[in-house]
DNA sequence: TTCTTTATGTCAGTAACTGTCATCACGGGG
DNA sequence: CCCCGTGATGACAGTTACTGACATAAAGAA
C-alpha cells in the first residue's frame, strides 16, 4: 500500500480552513485557539509553531502579496517610469484576488469588527509599504520619490481593494485598480 | 486638618508614571501590569479600570492631541484654503510636545522596540487621520480633497515629529512641522 | 541499519484581561 | 442626624493567549 505518512498534509492549511469555518460561525473572539486546532486534528501547542499569534492565520496571504509584488516588479525594465512601474507591479499583485471574491468579504467582515485585527492590518500595510519603498529605491528611484510612488500605489490598492469588494458590476480587482492609477494620475495633475 | 480622600488622586496619572519608570527601567515586556498597579499603590484590576489594555497606558496624550488639533481647526475662518487650515491645525497640535522631548525620546525608544506597540501608533495614527478628515468635511471640504489634506497633514506631522526628536539643533517643534508643510507644498507643486 | 532532522504531542507555567461582588468615602435628601 | 445612592477601589476566581522544556516518532541521509 501506498506510504503512510504519520501526519496529515498541510497542517498549516488545515489550521486556516478550520479558523476561517469557526470565525465564520461562532466569531473570532468566541473561537478559541484550542478549538481551531481541535478541529484540524492538531493541538494548540502546533498551531502557535505555525502562527506566531491567533491574529496571524488571517494575515496568510500578505506574504505571497508581497513576494508577487516584488516578483513583477524585479521583471521590469530600469527605465520605467516609477508610477508605471509600481502600476504594473500593483495590478500583478491584484490578480491573486481572482476567483475569491466572497472569501475576502467575509474575511473583511471578520476584520472590520474587531479593532486588534485592524490593528494587525495596518501594520502589514505599512510593512508592504516599505517593502515596496526600499525595492524602489533599488531600482534606481531616490528619496522622497520612492516611498511616495509606494504610497501611492498600496493607496490605490487598498482603496480598490474596498471597492472591489462592493462592486456591483463584478468587475475584475485588477481592472479596478487600473481605473484607480488614472484616477490617481488625474488628481496629481490637478485635473 | 484638610480633608482626607479615602484615596490618594489621579490615580490614572499615578499608574501612568509608574508604568514609564518601569518600562525605562526594566523594559516593557518585563513589566507586568501587576508591577505597575502596585508602584502607584492601587491594585491590578483598577489599572484595567482606567486602561483598556496595558498598551493604551503610552497613549493617553493622543487624546488631548485630537482634541487640540480639532480645537484649533474650529476657530479658523472657513475661507480659510483647506491646506492652510490643516497647517495652523497642526502646528497648534504640535505645540503640546513642547518642553517633552527627552520624555518622547524615551516614549519613542520603548514603541520602536515592540511590534504590538507600533500597532497601536498606526491605529491611533488612522483614528487621528480620520478625525482630521471628517472635521474638514463638515467645514465643507469635498471628499477626496478631505481625505488626502487630511492625510499630508498627518504626514508632516509623524516625519517631523521624527526630525524634531533627533532635532541636533534643538528647533522647536512646530517650527519643524512649519517647515514640513512648506517643503511639502514645494514637492506637490512640482518644484 | 543508524543517525539526524523535522513535525508534532504533552505538560506546566505566566500574564493579560474579565466578571462579580464587597467595601468604603462622599454627598444629597429627608 | 441618619439613610441612601453614587463612584472609585479591592478581592478573587476564572478564561485564554502564548511560551519553554522535553518527549516521540516519521522521513530522509549516511
Amino acid at each position: 500500500m501506498g506510504r503512510m505518512s504519520r501526519w496529515k498534509p498541510d497542517a498549516r492549511g488545515r489550521l486556516e480552513k478550520a479558523a476561517y469555518e469557526l470565525f465564520l460561525d461562532q466569531g473570532y473572539e468566541q473561537t478559541t485557539v484550542a478549538d481551531i486546532a481541535e478541529r484540524a486534528g492538531l493541538t494548540e501547542r502546533t498551531f502557535f509553531r505555525h502562527y506566531a499569534d491567533k491574529r496571524e492565520v488571517l494575515f496568510g496571504g500578505s506574504a505571497a502579496l508581497q513576494d508577487e509584488l516584488l516578483r513583477a516588479l524585479g521583471e521590469l525594465p530600469p527605465a520605467l517610469p516609477t508610477i508605471e512601474a509600481v502600476r504594473i507591479a500593483v495590478e500583478a499583485a491584484s490578480t491573486l484576488m481572482h476567483g475569491r471574491r466572497a472569501l475576502a468579504r467575509e474575511r473583511q467582515r471578520i476584520v472590520a469588527a474587531h479593532a486588534d485585527l485592524q490593528e494587525r492590518e495596518l501594520i502589514k500595510r505599512a510593512t508592504l509599504t516599505a517593502a515596496l519603498a526600499q525595492a524602489l529605491q533599488q531600482r534606481g528611484v531616490p528619496e522622497p520619490a520612492a516611498s511616495l510612488a509606494a504610497d501611492m500605489g498600496m493607496a490605490v490598492f487598498h482603496v480598490g481593494f474596498g471597492r472591489w469588494l462592493d462592486d456591483p458590476a463584478g468587475r475584475e480587482f485588477a481592472e479596478i485598480v487600473h481605473e484607480g492609477f488614472n484616477q490617481l494620475k488625474a488628481v496629481a495633475s490637478g485635473t
